[in-house]
RNA sequence: GCACCCGUAGCUCAGUUGGAUAGAGCAUCAGCUUGCGGAGCUGAGGGUCGUAGGUUCAAGUCCUGCCGGGUGCACCA
């Protein structure tokens, strides 16, 4: 058990015990104060006044009355209807530090998914295409709940499918083999090429309709391994894998596992036809499709009347082959809002199929430009590329104007960091929920709610321990009693309850808000209490509280999965 | 038409699952250098929480209606 906990358990243990029996208060029941000079835990009596028929005020000043300085506990005061207490910061401190140290990186861990195989599914890109902002979320919040699910003890398997086999491919394909045979493009130009063609290809398609038949021609061979198309595909298929590839590396992407649209065909194939058997997939104007109107989910239309499968089709192909692969016990889905239809489709059809498992969608609000939503179609996108490299351009802008004397090296290294930081902070400080209007200047912004905003606060906290040289921190605190000292320790206290709630809504703007007002607070602290000036105790236990902020910021950082620097 | 999401400061967003005086960042204005990094700190102005009802001791939070925005609802993914 957390310390946190510990010192809940006992505000609870001696309200119980002021408290007329039988009223037996929860951990859930505790809040916390709006106003620190209020206190630490808060617990309100409303439930008990209703009981007793009182005035909650009353209550409250009668249980303080009752309720000494004990263990964690240093003071207790009524404030109004809520019983309040302050924590000793000397022994909870030294409790939080014991703890911190033991655990070392494990502190903020827990086990609750023990011996559960999960399997997270996200960058789900779609080959001949480019990666642009709006994928971005994907990737990061994809990333971030594998991060924090692991970090829950579940024994997670992040896994990516790649559409590299729909009509978007089909059109691909069609458009280069009608309107570019036999051109020659260069390696570093193939997947400019590849986005021209597709763009091309969707006017073409748009201003004459009628052509859409030999699309349809192309994806069948396709979809059938045969005719000469096959290789124009394989070879720019290729082409795309690579860039994925390249671009999720350059990401940190952990995937244990790449799943293809391409390769689920023949067994999606062989489930339709047994679903048939059974009766679950009807013929339907031509179509085929699953009757799910009785769930007001409409109908799921798994194959067109011109005999091709669609993408709804091809994911209860994936959804076996994943099973046999690792039979995860839940599967999450991080995908799009706007597949929220699609997917409980989907999760009811492999119900209806007798599959068992688990299934959760990981939903999140896409990214729009002001000017609207952003379309790989019209070709009206901010790519990936894009993004990063006016980052790196102000990340490198502004390191070098603070540092003239840094190598080339350093800056870029730097820059980096900076950069990739802003990306990603950027895109995971949204509630999930909220669509994220990308403005460019917000978005190299690099100060405030921002990831080089935590970046600057670790960067500062290993200076001074840099500089601190061979002077001893100290994993006590007898003489912190600044108030930012003892927010800071009750911050850190409470970075393990965020974690789990982080893990639980898998909503990394939690975690990303906690890690702000905790450098916030350090920040406070930084200009107000001095550290390496200090001698004896008051230095050693100051420098223990700055590294253990480090240690917590460093931590939380890396599960939004956000490296660091040691100096910028 | 039906379903889902959203509406909080000029802008972008939090708001402890119904509780205390609704908070941050950006922008604006005014300050902070001899002590550790100014990508920082302090302060000020700025709010009928879309709107009208309802439930409750207590509503930004729950319920209903309405308004506004977004998305989806059979051959896209």
């Amino acid at each position: 058990m957390y310390t946190i906990q510990k010192a809940k358990t006992e505000f609870l243990q001696a309200i119980k015990q002021a408290a007329p029996p039988g009223f037996i208060p929860t951990i859930e029941d505790l809040e916390t104060p709006p106003d620190q000079k209020m206190g630490d835990l808060a617990f309100p009596c409303f439930d008990l006044a209703k009981g007793l028929k009182r005035n909650p005020a009353e209550i409250a000043t009668e249980l303080a009355a009752k309720i000494g300085p004990k263990g964690f506990i240093a003071e207790v005061k009524a404030v109004g209807p809520y019983v309040n207490v302050l924590l000793d910061t000397k022994s909870f401190g030294e409790a939080v530090y014991t703890e911190m140290k033991e655990l070392g990186d494990e502190y903020g861990t827990s086990d609750v998914g023990a011996d559960k195989r999960l399997m997270v599914e996200f960058a789900n890109l779609n080959s001949h295409k480019d990666v642009h902002i709006g994928h971005l979320r994907n990737l990061f919040v994809g990333q971030a709940a594998v991060n924090l699910l692991k970090a829950t003890g579940y024994d997670v398997v992040p896994v990516a499918y790649i559409n590299d086999l729909g009509l978007h491919v089909a059109k691909s394909v069609w458009g280069m083999k009608t309107y570019h045979e036999h051109e020659e493009v260069k390696p570093e130009n193939r997947i400019a090429f590849l986005r021209d063609v597709y763009v091309e290809a969707n006017k073409i398609l748009e201003e004459q309709p009628a052509l859409s038949a030999q699309v349809t021609e192309v994806f069948r061979h396709l979809e059938d391994g045969r005719g000469d198309e096959v290789a124009l595909w394989k070879e720019t298929r290729g082409w795309s894998i690579d860039y994925l590839k390249e671009v999720y590396s350059e990401l940190d992407l952990t995937i244990d596992h790449w799943y293809f649209e391409s390769e689920v065909i023949a067994k999606t194939k062989k489930i339709i036809e047994e679903l048939i058997k059974k009766g679950i997939v009807k013929e339907s104007e031509g179509a085929w499709i699953v009757d799910l109107k009785d769930q007001d989910l409409g109908v799921n239309l798994l194959i067109k009347t011109d005999g091709t499968l669609l993408y709804n089709a091809k994911d209860l192909g994936l959804a076996m082959k994943k099973e046999e692969d690792y039979h995860p016990t839940r599967s999450i889905y991080v995908v799009d809002e706007r597949q929220s239809h699609a997917l409980r489709q989907l999760f009811a059809t492999l119900k209806l199929m007798g599959f068992e498992r688990e299934l959760q969608h990981l939903s999140y609000e896409f990214v729009t430009l002001e000017g609207g939503a952003m379309a790989a179609r019209t070709g009206n996108v901010i790519r990936y590329e894009d993004l990063r490299d006016a980052l790196l351009g102000e990340a490198r802008r502004e390191t070098e104007s603070r540092h003239q004397d840094w190598t080339k090296k350093k800056v870029e290294k730097v820059a980096h960091a900076v950069a990739f930081a802003a990306m990603r902070f950027g895109m995971l400080k949204q509630d999930t929920g909220k669509k994220i209007v990308f403005n460019l200047k917000d978005a190299v912004s690099f100060e405030g709610f921002t990831g080089p905003y935590l970046l600057y606060t670790y960067a500062r906290i290993r200076s001074l321990i840099k500089k601190a040289g061979r002077k001893k921190s100290k994993g006590t605190s007898t003489t912190l009693n600044h108030p930012t000292e003892h927010q800071l320790v009750l911050r850190l206290a409470k970075y393990p309850e965020i974690v789990f709630d982080t893990a639980q809504k898998l909503e990394p703007a939690v975690l990303c808000q906690y890690l702000f007002d905790l450098a916030k607070t350090f920040a406070e602290f930084y200009a107000n209490v001095p550290v390496l000036t200090q001698e004896g105790a008051k230095l050693s236990e100051r420098l223990g509280l700055v590294k253990a902020v480090g240690d917590v910021l460093a931590h939380g950082l890396d599960l939004l999965g956000i490296d660091l620097v040691e100096e910028m």
